[in-house]
Order: structure tokens, then sequence, then C-alpha cells
DNA sequence: GCAGAATATGAGCGATCATTCGCTTTCGAT
DNA sequence: ATCGAAAGCGAATGATCGCTCATATTCTGC
């Protein structure tokens, strides 16, 4: 029985000391990926930045892609700490409150850590384990359909799955660009007139 | 002097023959990022799919950058072919029809050669020589603004530069995650749906 | 303070990669 | 038919990678 690499920690750290290793490991990770890219991050790089040996982290990840996965998973939930408190109440607001703070929601989760979540949606390869794990699309589209469902009488469009898949797929690629690739519009009121002009887009396509 | 890693081919081949074993070698290279993914196009396995020898490969690349940049200027090549001849003439067209023909293009341009598309869009290391080769945008962002600009009165936004950026992003990423995605989107009436959708969100945005 | 469990080490193995170079084959002009 | 240039070849080199394992160190419960 052949078995594929896994992406789960090989065993889980009980003493404070390991705690430690392994956070450094996933830091080093974390470090390596935004400051050298992706192919930089070999498990010896690693290692040594994280002042470990690879003996250590083979102990406790089985391989470079569960290091990947884990930088993964810390950045998402940094991201859902930041959101998830407001999403609650916007399922009750009317239109286009609703849709001004979800592009406004989508932009702070970009700033977390812009230079990570840059890595993460454009090096990681989209291919194999890894391919899901960086992926949150389903997460804002299943929100978003919802709110559609909800407010299914305010809104002028019949096929609510398409309208949804265009909604979040130009919110995010708005925020996606405009934080990555124009980060000087992110200062002052340049991202105040981005969050307006997201809005606009999606509330007149919306209600027309 | 350091000399980096160049792009462009070593020299250039004069005999038929050579030209045959340039163009077996581009095409292997695209074969193989299609079916295999980037990382599994290592030079060696490249001239293995072309039927050459390694040998060859490098009289006429200098590395495994210069072959992966040869295919992306190839796909450029046959997207432009496909697409410049419509160009001229939107930029005489009102609002409505010239947004509905530019979605159009944009879907078009995205079924060229779909899977080659998405491994050259998320699979190219960003970083290095290839990052810009990679990279559209700036054509399709000037042209738009182009468009803008000319026709300035039909349309109601203050900060062309912007709303350029913003409609730019959005037929992208639209069109991109439709084909990439959602292929199934693109047979029969569904893909008219899309375009018909993809235009309204830019028209509402631009005349509200 | 002691035993055993947990943790850490790093040289080294095998695989893979990009790249080179001495050599052979083929082409084109005479 | 001949010869120099162009094209092609592929074993070999050295670098790097992921990963293992025999060994050494540290911690925890008693």
């Amino acid at each position: 029985m052949a078995r594929k690499p896994a992406t789960k920690p090989r065993k889980s750290a009980s003493q404070q000391r390991s705690r430690a290793t392994v956070e450094a490991l996933v830091e080093a990770t974390a470090r390596i990926l935004v400051k050298e890219g992706f192919d930089k991050a070999s498990t010896n790089r690693i290692a040594e930045v994280a002042g470990v040996s690879v003996g250590s982290l083979y102990q406790y990840f089985p391989g470079k892609e569960a290091l990947v996965a884990a930088v993964i998973q810390r950045h998402q939930q940094e991201i859902r700490q930041a959101v998830q408190s407001e999403l609650a109440e916007i399922l009750a607001l009317p239109l286009e409150p609703a849709v001004r703070r979800l592009v406004a929601i989508a932009v702070r989760a970009h700033r977390v850590d812009p230079k990570l979540h840059c890595v993460l949606a454009e090096q990681i390869p989209r291919i194999g384990r890894l391919a899901e794990a960086a992926r949150f699309d389903p997460e804002n589209f299943t929100l978003f359909r919802t709110y559609l469902e909800r407010h299914r009488e305010e809104v002028r469009v019949d096929d609510l799955e398409l309208a949804a898949f265009i909604c979040v797929t130009a919110i995010e690629a708005l925020t996606h660009n405009a934080v990555l690739h124009y980060s000087k519009m992110l200062s002052d009121d340049r991202m105040e007139a981005l969050i307006d002009e997201g809005a606009r887009l999606i509330t007149g396509y919306l209600k027309d």
C-alpha cells in the first residue's frame, strides 16, 4: 500500500521545549516563504533558520508540505479572528451597508499579513495536497450565497449562484490586486476610495 | 561580473532541422507544463519528451526559464492573433456594446488554450525573470484606460485610473475563474449568461 | 539522584536536478 | 567526393534536495 506524504504532524509535542521547536519551525517557514519564496524553502534551510536540526523537523512534520500547510492554517486562523465577529450581524443588514462592510472586511483580511498572503496565493503549487488548503473562496462564496438567499427580494438577479460567483470573484480579485500589487493605494484615503468603488460595483450590479 | 541566467535563445537556428528541434522543445515544454505541472518540467525530461538530447537543448536555450519564457511568448501571441483585429473598432463603440465585446473577447482569450493558461497563471513562480513575462494586465489596462479617456463624457466616474483598474481586474478575474475553475459554465448558453452578467457588472458601475 | 521517556542532533544516503564537453553525425557549398 | 560548419549526442559532474538513523542531550516522575 503506497503511502502518500501526509500533511499532518507526525506526533504532537507535549513538553514546552518541543512546542517551542514546532513554533520556531512554522515561524521560520513563514519567514522564508515571505523573504525568499517557495522554492528556497527547503527542509534543511527551514531547520537552519529555525535554529533546529533537520532531524527535529522530521519528528514533528512528515515533510515540507506539512510545514507549509501549518503556515497556511495559522494565517487563515489569524484572518478569521480578525473578521469573524462581524459576519453574523451583516446577514441582517440591508443591501448597501452589507456590501460595503463585506468589501471592507475583504480589504482588512488582505492586510493581516499581505506579503505572506501574496506568497500563499501566488507561489504555492496548485496541485497536490496544498491545492485545497490554500483556497479560501468556498467559505466566502457560501456566506455571500446565504446573504443573497435571505435578501432575495431586494436583489435584481435571477441566478443567485451565478450572482454570488460574480460578486465574490470580483471582490476577491479587487482586494487581492489592490493590496498586493498597488499597495500604495492602501494608505490613507485611497483605500477608502477603493472600498467605496468596490461597493458601488457590487451594489450597482445587484440592484441596478 | 556575475552573469544572471538569461531568458533569450543562446543561438538562432539556421537550418530547418534545428528549427524543428527548437519547435519540438517548446512544444514538449508546453505539453509537460499542462500534463505534469511546472515542477516536473526538468530540462532532462523536456529533452526526453521532445525526442532530443539535453545537449541540443542547451544549444538553443540557456536554461529551463528560457524554455518556459518561449512557451509564454507563443501563448501570448496566439491570444493576440485571436483578438487583436477587433480592438481598433471597439474604441469607437458606445459604452454598452463596447463593454460587452470586451468581456466576450476576454472569455475568448481564455479559451485559446485553457489548461496552458491555467498553468502559466497559477504555477509559474512569480519571482525572477518569469514574473513579468507571465503578466498580461498592463496591455489590457492601457487599452481600457484609453477607452475611458475617449468616452469620458459617457461615463460617471471621476478617477479614470481607479475605474480602469477596477474594471480590468474584475473582468480578468471573472473570465479566469470561470474558464479555469468552472469550465462547465462555458458550454452552451451558460457562457452567454456569464458574458451578459459580466458586461452588466461593468456597465452598471460605469454609467450607474 | 536515577531511570526511562521525550527531545535534539547532524553526518550521510540516494535521488534528482541543471549543466557541460568531448565526440559523432548530418548538411551545404564547392 | 570532399571538407568545414552546423547540429546532435549522452555520459559525467557537481550541487541540492528530502529524508533517515545512530547517537547524544534534556526533561519528568519518582
